[in-house]
DNA sequence: TCTGGGGTCCTAGGACCC
DNA sequence: TCTGGGGTCCTAGGACCC
């Protein structure tokens, strides 16, 4: 079924993790609150109102709002009401694309017979969440999933806007370009910098100008983005590309031994939800982060997927080695390990004969690729194995 | 301002293939 | 010995999002 009209919802908590905390204890209503430690991971909007922002470091925060009350973040308390959020979405509709802990798009272009118009659905939806879950949401209504996004960020908090198809380029160009879904700070100064500061002044650049300002992909992006173009659909069962965990470690010198006990409490923390997601990786990456602020990565692939912890933490491991000189000059301030390249297999595995079965030898795999896939495959898979310590034959064509 | 933890996507160069 | 075009994969870095 064809459907037009603006169908498509973004529905997104307000200020979550405070509002979660503000539910659960009495005392913290209409009080400005934050939570985090070191920096603001979430504030209320009475907060909000005394400048705190999220990712703000928790002394200016203070300084900005010295009465506001301080709590440590609880995960799982946010964890189970982000999945009691997501029942009350599928409840409206099948069509549920989350973006992250506090926010989805919801397709209801399907349910006007059923359900009503999208307006009213959005409606009940806010009246559904505080009913059953006790929290505050804002809604965006539009065509297209940037603008319901948008929407949703200029009806906060606890609102419901709805842009109407004859009225889309009238709401979107008076906006500032920080609202545009993939401008940020960088952004911002570039075009800042060449006195452009809404919407509308985007949308009346060519392509190819804004191309040549911030590049092949964020040029087009934009100028697609600032003239309403956004084709995406609303789609369920959107996977997880990396799965990753991470540690801040202050400032104090740490030695390779504490640093080897953090990335393998790191890797058994990653291993085990992959595991839980029954995935599997291919691609380890180490992350660090230097006193100075600055961050590097360092990533291995390895010949097989795999989600096993030792497989993993050896790989970790090397990276980790590879990376002592640059750390012991530097100093290191944060530490992270992330898993990516998910389920991806190569030609070696798939040629075994039980998948995920190690193989006996190498020469056996390297049998059965040729066999089975041809000499072009057993190239391939001879690159994947250019691992020190492993040889496949390079075979001419 | 002195900074957490979890992600996504894009770019660019080198190595290699057909 | 020198020459092409189109493509994939890996690695590293960066911008951005919540």
């Amino acid at each position: 079924m064809f459907v037009s009209g603006a169908t498509i919802l973004h529905a997104d908590l307000d200020s979550f993790y405070a509002s979660v905390e503000q539910r659960d204890d009495p005392r913290l209503r209409g009080r400005p609150v934050i939570v985090g430690g070191g920096v603001v991971l979430a504030a209320s909007y009475e907060a909000k109102h005394y400048g705190v922002r999220t990712a703000m470091s928790g002394g200016r925060a203070l300084r900005l709002c010295p009465h506001a009350i301080v709590v440590p973040p609880r995960m799982s308390a946010y964890s189970a009401a982000s999945k009691a959020v997501f029942e009350v979405f599928r409840d409206t509709t099948p069509l549920v694309e989350g973006i992250s802990i506090d926010e989805a798009f919801l397709e209801v272009g399907g349910l006007r017979k059923i359900a009503g118009t999208p307006e009213e659905i959005a409606a009940r939806l806010r009246a559904e969440v505080l009913e059953r879950v006790g929290l505050p949401i804002t809604v965006g209504v539009a065509r297209t999933k940037f603008l319901a996004k948008v929407a949703s960020g200029v009806a906060k908090p606890d609102g419901l806007l709805v842009v109407p198809p004859d009225g889309e380029l009238e709401f979107l160009h008076p906006l500032p370009v920080e609202r545009l879904w993939g401008v940020g700070r960088v952004t911002a100064e570039k075009l800042h910098a060449r006195g452009i500061t809404t919407v509308g002044q985007v949308a009346a650049l060519a392509e190819s100008t804004l191309v040549g300002m911030l590049g092949r992909a964020s040029g087009r992006h934009l100028h697609a983005l600032a003239h309403n173009v956004d084709p995406r659909r609303v789609r369920v069962g959107q996977r997880r590309r990396s799965i990753g965990a991470q540690r801040a470690l202050g400032r104090s010198p740490r030695t390779r031994a504490e640093l080897e006990a953090f990335l393998a409490a790191l890797v058994d923390r990653v291993t085990r939800r992959l595991r839980a997601a029954h995935r599997v990786c291919r691609t380890v990456v180490l992350r660090l982060r230097f006193a100075d602020f600055a961050r590097v990565t360092r990533s291995h692939t390895l010949l097989q997927s795999t989600d096993d912890t030792q497989l993993v933490l050896d790989a970790a491991r090397r990276l980790l080695r590879e990376a002592m000189p640059m750390i012991d000059e530097r100093g290191v301030t944060l530490i992270g390990v992330a898993l990516s390249n998910l389920d991806r297999e190569n030609a070696v595995q798939l040629a075994l004969p039980f998948p995920g079965e190690p193989a006996g030898s190498l020469d056996a795999a390297v049998d059965h690729v040729r066999d089975r896939f041809g000499t072009a495959a057993l190239t391939r898979a001879a690159l994947l194995g250019r691992d020190p310590g492993i040889s496949v034959p390079l075979l001419p064509d």
